[in-house]
RNA sequence: GGCGGGGUAGCUCAGGUGGUUAGAGCGUCGGAUUCAUAACCCGAAGGUCACGGGUUCAACUCCCGUCCCCGCUACCA
């Protein structure tokens, strides 16, 4: 089956990459290198495409940066989308609109869908009692608020989380909060809010999702939305209170904004629309008409807005088609270990570009072939130069080299005729005509890593049939015979030339110009394309050797990372000084554990009875990821036993036994030199 | 803990309504070759298909349980 024959036109996204830090190549290998071959594809089978990308330019994260930075939050996204869409261009990510969602016709066409849901009644609205920052007269973000975390007594936890201890917080657990923005103490405020109710299209994803694409999408995509629906969806607010963002369209809504999620999908849409406008062509029936195959490129990690709440959207303003895909890829690690921004961990498109000039292709070639389409995949620089030297260049560019090297040698760079031919050269020209059809079908299934192999098949077809028709052997005796050798090796040069562009648009251009290739369709592929006679230009290496030397700088610039991550890991600032009496307010004892048993249907907390000497007690301690039950009783440990009680999982805590974490925030306890009674004191 | 995805040769991955010797590329080893960027070509070695049970004439493929990795989620006084 052919999916592409039953629609008219396609429409493809990218997802938004975010606008507070550079891409990478996690970013290239999930979403953006698979999506250009798809594009690219379609567009060399002569489909009506348009390619849809942007950034994502609003959120709280953006304004906090911009604050970090002493900028405007237009100021921060400005920086980074130009950085963005500029290593997207010389990489070469063929968008047809690279656009923005700062932009105006974004703010319109996001305030249209609203306003649109809103009139139809889609949304429901909530009061509810927020955080409110009275000398700047607005309302605060989870992270614009600071206060001491109830855990670790981390005094500059943020609202949405504490970043000494990693526990993730909502506004209201901080003891003594205060506005990031003025320092003062924030006071609850009502306000309002819409909230779109998903639960109310449970039916429709049901259907639409689990019955009609039961069988087309990944099993990771659709277990995930499964999951997410059988859970049971609940109403999810789409505004929030902030300055930074799509106002809303209503009345008396000053300081209101479309949360970033509502607002980032809808940028593809207006994205379409500003194509259309600068183009001269009508975007809607890209996005309205049925005939429309639309396919989101995303991350793991965007699968719930994509395949649920996006589409609850579309579906709610009922002009809208639905995704027909979400080919959703898992995520690329880099040397073993999780690709980070804040860590600096990655590799840089941008620095890329600058460091290896010429090699855009080498890097889609690597990032495709071990693109994480079934599951995390690790990107290591002995891969990338090992793919490079034996793949690209010992395959695919030798191929090319040998092939144009004899037809300058023998033909002065004319393409020979070819005479009868013999039982090998049928073969490799019938086996060649299936190239395209195959690799095309596996493209149009997102199947990218096996389309690039079968790509690469290509290559090793021609280095074996010419190598077993071995033309230098025979050039003096049989001419003849040379000539319609080497127009089978040209004519799978011809298609290399052609098949490979989805793939290495830069080097497939390099190659049509050698041959003086003029048209690359993609149907033709197969078949002769090169006639005797037709003059060749001079032969140049498609690719080069990478050295250790260069593969070694850069690991080496990845460990300097790992090591500036090391140093850089500081300790902790001093706490601000207590009283002596804050401290001996404290009761701590020896005691030890006499029994301990995980609760149950939790990862972290052991419930233990411990003897404090004062008393026998239960205490609950996360420390179920470092200890396991049997290893601590008996232990000697220092107990905290006057912290006030605390129910934990329903069970009540009394008191808290001492641990010391380390930078990597594993845990050991604390215990006295010598096996001291119970309830010794500790001053 | 719950839910989802994954665990197949040194590495990256295919595979199958259950059915003779489990596939590919790269790496390794051997051979052949010189047109080619010491590349190409041929051949070989290499896997108890995470582990333990079960169903079956037959399981890597189905069922149950366990372990490990990733994501979402609950939990760290």
């Amino acid at each position: 089956m052919n999916s592409t024959g039953n629609y008219k036109r396609h429409t493809v996204t990218a997802a938004l990459p975010y606008a507070n830090g550079p891409i990478h190549i996690g970013h290239l290998a999930g979403v953006y290198v698979p999506a250009d071959i798809y594009v690219r594809y379609l567009r060399m089978k002569g489909e009506d495409v348009i390619y849809i990308c942007g950034s994502d330019e609003h959120g709280v994260p953006i304004t906090i940066k911009a604050r970090q930075e002493g900028k405007t939050p237009q100021q921060v996204v400005d920086h980074y989308h130009s950085l963005i869409k500029d290593s997207f261009a010389r990489f070469g990510i063929s968008f047809d609109i690279y656009s923005r969602t700062s932009s105006p016709v974004h703010h319109e066409t996001a305030s249209e869908v609203f306003k649109t849901l809103y009139d139809k009644g889609a949304f429901t609205e909530k009061d509810s009692e927020q955080y409110y920052d009275a000398e700047n007269n607005q309302f605060l973000a989870d992270r614009y608020i600071m206060g001491t975390c109830p855990h670790c007594g981390y005094e500059k936890a943020y609202g949405d989380q504490c970043e000494n201890c990693g526990t993730s917080l909502s506004p209201t657990d901080l003891i003594s909060p205060r506005s990031v923005l003025s320092g003062n103490k924030p006071v609850m405020k009502k306000t309002r809010h819409w909230y779109l109710p998903l639960d109310k299209h449970e039916p429709m994803l049901r259907k639409w999702i689990l019955e009609s694409h039961k069988h087309d999408w990944k099993p990771n995509v659709y277990g995930q939305c499964k999951s997410w629906i059988d859970q049971g969806l609940q109403p999810r607010a789409v505004t929030r209170d902030l300055t930074w963002g799509v106002k809303l369209p209503l009345e008396n809504t000053e300081g209101k904004v479309l949360y970033v999620w509502f607002d980032a999908p809808i940028g593809y849409i207006s994205a379409t629309r500003e194509w259309g406008e600068t183009h001269g062509r009508d975007w809607e029936k890209y996005w309205k008409d049925p005939e429309s195959k639309l396919v989101h490129f995303i991350g793991k990690d965007n699968i719930v807005f994509h395949c649920i709440i996006f589409p609850v959207i579309l579906n709610a303003e009922g002009s809208y088609i639905l995704p027909d895909n979400v080919p959703a890829n898992e995520f690329l690690n880099l040397e073993g270990d999780k690709i980070s921004t804040s860590r600096n961990w990655a590799v840089w498109l941008h620095e890329y570009l600058d460091e290896f000039p010429g090699k855009e292709d080498v890097l889609r070639y690597v990032l495709c072939a071990a693109a994480p389409e079934t599951k995390d995949n690790d990107f290591t620089w002995r891969d990338f130069q090992a793919r490079n030297n034996n793949e690209l260049l010992a395959i695919f560019g030798n191929f090319v080299n040998r092939t144009l090297v004899l037809t300058h040698k023998y033909f002065d760079g004319k393409v020979p005729e070819a005479g009868t031919l013999s039982a090998s050269d049928e073969e490799a020209l019938s086996s060649l005509g299936g190239f395209p059809e195959k690799i095309g079908q596996n493209i149009e299934q997102y199947r990218f890593r096996e389309a690039l192999a079968q790509m690469m098949n290509l290559a090793r077809l021609g280095n074996r049939y010419l190598t077993e028709a071995e033309p230098w052997k025979i050039y003096k005796e049989d001419p003849e015979r040379v000539k319609t050798v080497l127009n089978v090796c040209l004519q799978i040069v011809a298609s290399m030339a052609v098949l490979s562009e989805p793939f290495l648009p830069h080097t497939a251009k390099k190659l049509q110009e050698m041959i003086a290739l003029e048209k690359a369709d993609w149907r033709g592929a197969g078949g002769s394309r090169l006639h005797p006679g037709h003059q060749i230009n001079k032969a140049e290496l498609l690719f080069e050797k990478i050295e250790d030397a260069t593969i070694q700088a850069q690991v080496d610039k990845l460990l300097q990372t790992r090591k500036d991550n090391d140093a850089g890991r500081e300790v902790e600032p001093q706490k601000e000084a207590v009283s002596f009496d804050d401290f001996t307010a404290m009761d701590m004892r020896v005691a030890t554990i006499l029994e301990a048993e995980k609760v149950p249907k939790t990862k972290k907390l052991l419930k233990m009875t411990v003897d404090s000497g004062i008393d026998k007690r239960t205490v609950v301690s996360g420390i179920a990821e470092y200890y396991k039950p049997e290893e601590v009783v008996g232990k000697k440990v220092v107990l905290l036993a006057n912290l006030k009680p605390r129910k934990i999982k329903g069970i009540e805590s009394h008191g808290m036994l001492l641990m010391a974490e380390d930078k990597d925030g594993s845990l050991a306890f604390l215990s006295p030199e010598k096996a001291f009674e119970n309830g010794s004191t500790i001053s």
